[in-house]
DNA sequence: TTTTATTGTGTTAATTTGACACAAAAATAC
DNA sequence: GTATTTTTGTGTCAAATTAACACAATAAAA
């Protein structure tokens, strides 16, 4: 079949249920993740015009905007049970006379086939509510929608030019993780069940962008007491092989009820 | 005049220039005072029914969310040059299909002068961002707009009846000021210019909710090299006078760029 | 067996915290 | 004036925490 046809056969479905979804409101989702010891993120290109957006969506009339975040990021990546979180909605009243949004849409040759009530509606102010997960990149297995032509993990710091204003959402994104870090512990989503001194350390290093002092770390992230020590990895190199550690998800839940801090 | 002849004009004069503003989203904001050693909260009580509400609003379609949040705080209490800061969006689908919110029009006699239109523009469900600001009651002067009987400092620990989820955006925003405290050296805009070290205290105990050692609290934060010592003030008791602080401001923003905790 | 790299733990000084002590000072009571 | 009351600024001191570095243990390769 003629992806183009297909593109737009997608299109005027959606079209066609646009009495279910507020207009003006948008979700997008900055799901990081990380491998490499290196923290990305999850993108989309669009069909017909290969422009990069964060997986994005709108949401319908009778649903939370948690639930059409959840919703949003599994219906454009695919990915179910993961659990996102709201960071920050962003207002500007020139989000979308950028007509950016639109261009996979002036694209398509059959355009004419959209109602112009469609186009007004798509093209329109939209005010967007920011969602973050935190994943590990092996765990997980997004795929691109049908708008999209692949679904990406790209790097943090080697990001494609991106739609509208998305590059300040993953900024804003990247400060709130930060900030969180500063009063809680974090990991439990973004490594494996089972992970090494040395993983949670990089990861942490990945986030904050700065190294730490490896055996400080290790006292400081035990004392805890969120962690639970298990048999040893062989790694297969030339060295002493390290412990491997899991959440305990009791302490841990436990210990972000009450926070740490500078005054807690 | 009678009065709800003037609330319906006021009203109808909104109606009137419905077109101006989006749709299904709208404003609330949290204004945290504090007097009196308290944290209280500022209130509006709807003409005509006497429901009491946070100063809320709707964003005009070609303006800034923040703006937006300036501008309806402004109007509806009366308040300029406060500082308010997003923290949260509010999404529930169910949040106005509370009748609540369309009370005090229902109860106009007159309500049949209003457009169905308008109507269920205002009873339609709408998505709320909240922002929050912390101010010294002493300095900043509200009054209720024409759609309000009073505008008033309330405690937090009585609040009255509100419309709404208001209570749960009062819940939220003060979650959010603790977390604050955490990584954020707090006071700058919420006393007076220069202040005891008592103040500075009772403010952080206020929102923390319990005691902090007096001496260790004052070294704590001298530390943080953000205070600048000024005169004694002779405050009249028979105590020994205190001196009087004040924040640098040059110190204080380089602090919060830098950010204080666990890690940062 | 030796070498290499990395880990877990130790050590030590500097810093921070929490709890309490106490003299200084401002106004009042006498 | 003198004593009293109350709150402040600072001191002390033990306990806890941090930062920086040391070092033996250990898994695999040479």
């Amino acid at each position: 079949m003629d992806p183009e046809i297909d593109l737009l056969h997608h299109i005027k479905s959606f079209e066609a249920q646009l009495e279910d979804y507020l207009p003006g409101n948008s979700i997008d989702c900055v799901i990081l993740g990380y491998e490499s010891q290196q923290l990305k993120v999850l993108l989309l290109k669009w069909k017909n015009d290969g422009v990069w957006t964060l997986p994005g969506g709108f949401i319908k009339k009778t649903e939370h905007l948690d639930d059409a975040a959840q919703r949003v990021l599994q219906e454009r990546t695919g990915l179910s049970s993961v659990f996102v979180k709201q960071f920050y909605t962003f207002g500007s009243s020139v989000r979308n006379k950028n007509p950016q949004i639109a261009k996979p849409l002036y694209h398509l040759k059959k355009m004419e086939e959209l109602s112009p009530n469609f186009l007004e509606w798509i093209t329109d102010r939209f005010i967007t509510t920011g969602y973050f997960a935190l994943v590990d990149i092996k765990r997980i297995h997004p795929r691109p929608d049908a708008f999209s032509e692949v679904c990406e993990w790209k790097s943090l710091n080697a990001l494609p030019p991106l739609i509208l204003d998305h590059e300040e959402i993953i900024t804003k994104a990247l400060d709130h993780l930060k900030t969180q870090l500063n009063y809680l512990p974090i990991g439990i989503s973004l490594l494996p069940k089972k992970f090494t001194m040395q993983d949670l350390r990089k990861l942490y290093e990945a986030i904050l962008g700065k190294p730490l002092e490896r055996s400080n770390f290790q006292r400081k992230l035990l004392k805890l007491g969120i962690l639970i020590r298990h048999e040893k990895q062989m790694t297969g190199a030339a060295n002493k092989a390290p412990y491997l550690y899991s959440f305990s998800e009791e302490k841990y839940y436990e210990l972000i009820k009450n926070g740490i801090g500078f005054y807690s």
